[in-house]
DNA sequence: GCCGGAGCTATTTGCC
DNA sequence: GGCAAATAGCTCCGGC
């Protein structure tokens, strides 16, 4: 059976009663600081959502909104070829 | 039965020619904070990582400290409960 | 208390015991046929999966594939204006 | 982190000039296949809704049967037991 | 006729 | 890099 933890033995050892406890503190740490940075990612989740609110209410199209986000994402190349793939696809079809 | 644009939000009336450099200021406004709030969300996703990577280092499997992660997740309304959890895996884990 | 089903007493009285026994057999007609009908859909929705999948290897984008498929949902009209929106946002932001 | 289109997807060497013709029945294909699955999912979601409203003309609640059949669906491998839920339910239900 | 909730689709994120 | 699970947005249905 495999070990679930890394190696370095000697911080799992039963020798120590006291390992459990430091381990637990430590582990504990890590677990709640990636907690929190989630809960900072939620957080932020929700504000954009807001900005979106905030713009429908606005009357702008949120999903233009969504779409023009996505092309600024792009670099000029990748943008390029984005809109040269779909109006090629566009044309073969005659659209 | 998607559409991609909403019916009615040009926002644009024909009578002020002035108004697509105003709107142009807003929108930039929405998409610029919707941006700011994106990359603030790209830091926190690398804080996470390098929280899991100091845990690595410290001698943990990524895989279980996320595993513990979602167990907690999984009952957020009952913390006292979550940690007994996490106790009785660190030590099964022998940890 | 509402009750949960809709009027009709007489066909809920407990005065006649194959009462159960009939509205069990009609509601399972109903259910099973709807069942039935979702089977049917997820067959559908796996065939398109293959499609796209078929698509891809043949090196076709599939993203690309769904923008078509969503542009041609359009009547003419509202894809001239969702183009048109788009432009006018791009435009507006200097893009 | 999201990109319009992936990477490398023209398909579409300048070799040859007639690609273009030959991959657009090609597309279409794809595409036609793909619209045609959309044309019979909606056949299906159809009937279903006859289902519900000939359901509702026997008078029995829409909202409980959806209960129902998605009670049997988070059990399909049980098949036995969803069938003594749904009596369970029928005869709560004085049915 | 409008609002709220649920189901489904599509995108994104993490794993292999 | 591909695949699969998780999440978010969208659409539709039922209720008021």
């Amino acid at each position: 059976m495999s070990r679930l933890v890394n190696g370095d033995e000697t911080r799992q050892s039963d020798e120590n009663p006291t390992s459990t406890t430091v381990n637990g503190a430590e582990i504990r740490q890590f677990v709640e600081r990636h907690e929190r940075l989630e809960a900072e990612k939620k957080d932020i989740t929700d504000a954009q959502k807001e900005v979106m609110a905030e713009a429908k209410g606005r009357g702008y199209s949120v999903s233009v909104l969504r779409s023009v986000i996505a092309l600024r994402k792009l670099s000029p190349d990748d943008r390029a070829e984005a809109e040269a793939v779909l109006e090629m696809y566009t044309t073969a079809l005659g659209m």
